[in-house]
DNA sequence: CGCAGTATTGAAATTTCTCAAGCCGAGTGG
DNA sequence: CCACTCGGCTTGAGAAATTTCAATACTGCG
């Protein structure tokens, strides 16, 4: 008999342990101490928030299914996306440490998160330190992930910028074993791709549609495919090293 | 009797402890265990690397004195600027979880470091968990100086982009206490200024002017000058929340 | 005093953006 | 069942920002 009578709820054990494995070395211990948050789950709209810069939150939020995005919000009202998260990430774990949120999360298509309270998640980190190591372990590789936001816009040219992203999604996907073949979702406009990338939405339009004649890569109704693996590579300038994927001995 | 005869040993643990309990709770046992680290300092010149993309480093670096960086060096040989450190920060502490560095990190100036062995952090976090806190909480902040950095990158104008680096900078010597009165040190030439903000040299030289002949800060020789704080906050539009300064109740 | 590395200037070339119009596909209601 | 409508995608052309290139002036150091 599963501990919870709702499904979902241990659907967020099984997404955080199957996550936190990866990072760290659990004991069973660790397991029993995650299976006995009590997180409370609920669906998303496309588009809806979840935190808002300046918020205070006192959950801290695991996606179950579904896509996410951060993003700031500028003084005139400009938005740019901070990053893109897929199933099993948790977006704003930082809001157990910095109370004020400095970005926004929101949904990017129908999605369903769990929420997780910060004062179990501290009791949590405090009687099983194995579990906070790796999600800090975690943490270094958001902060990896940011990095190379950094040079993608700040050093690459526009075509190679899309490139990028495309491939990192894909990457990023496959580890988390969300891919479908050559496909993956990617439910993003043209527009919310400039807002990422710090490009018009022209600019992206036709990035994308020489990806698409070049037969790399295509983007079709949320739905990435991935045409030629190794040629989108090549042009991204992707070396998913950064994504420090697997734990090393 | 100082503990270290090594004045400069002392100012490792100095720093490191202002640090952390800028960010954290410590009680006496914890800092002195911080006393107990037996890190090597030694002086670094400038342009040198301290570490390289792809290194597995088993030490971790925390800045004395000058200036460091981290940046990225794309297939290409061109180089992307990811932030700058002053006296007091780790560049490096992610390599304690990370074994492969997914950047480098060299001095922008003569500056000194010392070099913390990752066994003795490894098993200072382990025995004194305060401290692991308040550094988890340091990567957060440090997440977020990145976050900034791709919004400034991708969603700013060239003025406002070099002048919310300014902000930034003087924002957090101030917080260090590394200021003198409007000037702080920025040992960055404008080549580099490029390669920070995706800019080319020209166009840093030139928002540069701007920034001179509107009264509102310099860059000369090494020194930033502010001659308008607000007036280059409202350029930046630079709000020092993202910087999570000041540990909250 | 002179060199080497930076900073500055100007003008042309290129990229990227803006604007504006047309297209297309999915969901909707007559 | 099909025209309608809306949102998002595409296209083209002109405008603007940014880069490139190349030449000239600084400046600090040896």
């Amino acid at each position: 008999m599963p501990p919870h009578p709702d499904p979902s709820i241990e659907r967020v054990s099984e997404l955080l342990l199957s996550k936190v494995a990866l990072h760290g070395t659990l004991e069973s211990a660790d397991e029993a101490a995650v299976r006995k948050l009590t997180p409370r789950t609920r669906s998303v709209a496309a588009g809806e928030d979840i935190v808002r810069q300046g918020d205070r939150p006192n959950v801290a939020v695991i996606l179950l299914s579904g896509m996410l995005a951060r993003y700031h919000t500028l003084e005139t009202g400009a938005r740019q996306y901070l990053s893109f998260h897929i199933a099993g990430d948790m977006p704003d774990i930082q809001s157990l440490f910095l109370s004020v949120m400095d970005h926004s999360v929101c949904a990017m298509n129908d999605a369903k998160i769990g929420a997780l309270p910060h004062d179990q998640l501290a009791s949590l980190i405090r009687t099983r330190p194995a579990i906070g190591l790796a999600l800090w372990r975690l943490t270094f590789v958001d902060a990896s992930v940011f990095r190379q936001a950094i040079t993608n816009n700040g050093a690459r040219s526009l075509l190679a910028r899309l490139a990028h992203l495309f491939c990192e999604q894909y990457e990023r996907a496959r580890q988390a074993g969300l891919i479908d073949g050559r496909y993956c979702d990617f439910p993003i406009r043209q527009a919310q791709l400039g807002q990422a990338l710090g490009l018009a939405p022209v600019s992206v339009n036709r990035a994308l549609q020489k990806l698409r004649r070049d037969r790399l890569a295509e983007l079709r109704s949320g739905k990435l495919e991935i045409l030629d693996w190794p040629g989108l590579i090549k042009v991204a300038g992707f070396d998913p090293a950064y994504l420090h994927l697997k734990r090393e001995p």
